[in-house]
DNA sequence: GGATTTATTGCGTTTTATGCAAAATGAATT
DNA sequence: AATTCATTTTGCATAAAACGCAATAAATCC
C-alpha cells in the first residue's frame, strides 16, 4: 500500500496523555488505573506513569482516599482564564467578513455571557448606514435571533435556571412573552438550523442568526445578518438564512481541528 | 529552582506538552513555535513535534493562515462538558462534614450556576432540624451570604451583567436592593474574607459563607453555615467565621493538587 | 487472617523522542 | 523580481526515555 508521504509526526507518550485526559473528561465515574491501561493498551505501569505525569501538573486529581482518577482543576483553571471570544473573533472573522460582504449587509458574532447576548465582532457592509448591534454590545437573550440561537439547545429547566420565574422583559409587541413559548421555539430553532427576530427586540429590525456548533455538537456562538425591515424583506429570509447556516457550519469546523485524524491509516 | 526532590516518575514529553497547553492557555498573543521551543528549552524541532500532536487532537490551534499556535477546541469542550460540580462535592464534602460537626449546624456548598447560587452538597449536623437549602436547591446571589461569596470578586460591570438594569429581587426588609450597594458588599468581602447574610433572604435565618478559591485566585465554590437567628447569634459570627474562611481555603487547596502528592502519605 | 486484586517501584531492553542539519516555506528588503 | 533573513518542517543517527516485565507494597475481599 502506498502511504501518504505527509504523515504528521506525532509524540506517542503525549498523544497518550491526551487520550487519558479525554477519556478522564467523558468518563461520569472516577476512572481507574486498569481501565487506563485497557484503553491505551499498554502495560498498568505505563499507565500509571502517565496518569501521574498529569496528576503532578493539576490536570488529574483522585477523590479523598482514593486512587482512581478524575479531572483535576488545572484543566478548570485554564478553559476558565482562556479569553475563548478572542478566539472565536480570530476564527470567524474571515468568514463573518465574507457573509456582510457577500449579503451587504452587517452581519455580527455572539456568545452567551450571563444572561445575555454578547457581541464580540461586527462586520458592516459598504454604503450601509449602521444601525444596531455594536460590538461589546449585551443584548437580551430571548428576544434576538443571535440570543434565542444561543439558547437553542436548552430545555425548559435549564431556561428556567436562566431566567427563573419572572416575566420575560418586553420590548415590543412581537417580544416573546413566556418561557413555554421560548421553550417552542427553541425546538423550531434546533429544526430549522437558524433563529429570526421579527422586530422583537428593536421595531423595524430583522434579524437571522444561527448557532455556531463544535463537532460535537456544542453550540459556543452565533452568527448572523441585522438589517431593517425596509431592506430586509420577508422574502429575503430563505436566502440569508441559507449563507447564515453554512457560515455557522463552516465556523464550526474551524473551530473543530481534528479532521486530520481521519486520515490515519489503521 | 527548589523544587521538591520528586522520585514521582514522570513522561517528559507529557510534562512538555502540559507546559506548552498552559503556556499558550495563559498567553494573550498566539505563541509561535520560537516561543514554545524556548520556554521548553528544547530543539525547535521538538518543540514542532509536540505542538502538532497537541494540534492534531484538537487541544491546539491556529488562526487561519498563521503559524502560531492558540488553544484548540478539544479544551474548550473537554471543561465545558465535565461535570465539576461533581468533582467539588468529591473533594469538599469530608470537609463539609468536619465543618458542620465541627460547629453543630448545618453546612453547604454551592456554585455559582447562571443568576443563581446553587446548593450541591450539604451535610445537617445532628438532632438539629432542618430548616432550609436543601441539595439541589436554587437560591439568589444577591441576597445570601453563599451568593455574595461566589460574587466576591466580580467588578460592578460584570455584575451589571449578570443583572441587568432591573432593580434586585426583594426578599426581606434586610434586602439589598441596588447594584452599587452589592458592589460595596463585595469589595468587603474580599477584605473580610467571607460573606454574611443577616435574614436577607429567609426572614429569621442567618448564615455566613466564603469563597473557596484555587490556588491562582479563581473563586469556584462557596461553604457556608446557615441556622436559624434564635441559635445563630450575632456574638458567633467571629468564631463561625473563622471557621468557614479556614474551611473554604482546605478545600481550594485539596483542589489544586499541584504538588503536594508526597503529603499523602499513611 | 489469608487470598486476590490493584497500585507502585526497579531495572534491562527496545522504542521513541531528540538534536542536528538540511530543505521548504514565507516575509521583508532592495 | 531577486536576494536575504527568519521561521517552519522533514530526515536521520543516536542518546535518552518510555516501556514491559517482574517484584513489592498496598487495598480489598472473603
Amino acid at each position: 500500500m502506498p502511504k501518504k508521504a505527509a504523515q504528521i509526526p506525532f509524540i506517542q507518550s503525549l498523544d497518550r496523555g491526551l487520550t487519558i485526559l479525554q477519556a478522564v473528561a467523558t468518563s461520569r465515574q472516577p476512572v481507574t488505573l486498569g481501565e487506563l491501561a485497557e484503553l491505551l493498551g499498554v502495560d498498568r505501569s505505563s499507565a500509571f506513569r502517565l496518569a501521574q505525569t498529569l496528576r503532578r501538573r493539576g490536570f488529574l486529581s483522585s477523590p479523598a482516599g482514593r486512587k482512581d482518577y478524575i479531572l483535576g482543576s488545572a484543566m478548570w483553571t485554564l478553559s476558565r482564564q482562556y479569553d475563548w471570544s478572542n478566539m472565536l473573533v480570530r476564527v470567524a472573522h474571515q468568514e463573518l467578513k465574507a457573509l456582510a460582504n457577500g449579503l451587504n449587509e452587517t452581519a455580527h458574532l455572539a456568545i452567551r455571557e450571563g444572561k445575555s447576548a454578547l457581541f464580540i465582532d461586527s462586520v458592516h457592509a459598504r454604503h450601509v448606514i449602521v444601525v444596531a448591534g455594536q460590538t461589546g454590545e449585551l443584548v437580551p437573550l430571548h428576544s434576538t435571533a443571535h440570543g434565542k440561537a444561543l439558547l437553542a439547545d436548552l430545555e425548559e429547566k435549564d431556561l428556567r435556571t436562566i431566567f427563573g420565574a419572572e416575566a420575560l422583559p418586553k420590548f415590543t409587541k412581537t417580544t416573546i412573552k413566556t418561557l413555554p413559548a421560548l421553550v417552542k421555539e427553541c425546538v423550531g430553532i434546533r429544526e430549522r438550523g437558524y433563529a429570526v427576530d421579527e422586530a422583537e427586540y428593536m421595531e423595524g429590525m430583522r434579524c437571522v442568526a444561527a448557532p455556531i456548533r463544535l463537532n460535537n455538537g456544542m453550540i459556543v456562538g452565533s452568527i448572523g445578518i441585522s438589517a431593517p425591515a425596509s431592506r430586509f424583506l420577508k422574502e429575503h429570509y430563505s436566502s440569508y438564512s441559507k449563507s447564515v447556516v453554512l457560515c455557522a457550519r463552516k465556523i464550526g469546523e474551524l473551530l473543530s481541528t481534528s479532521e486530520e485524524i481521519a486520515a490515519q491509516s489503521a
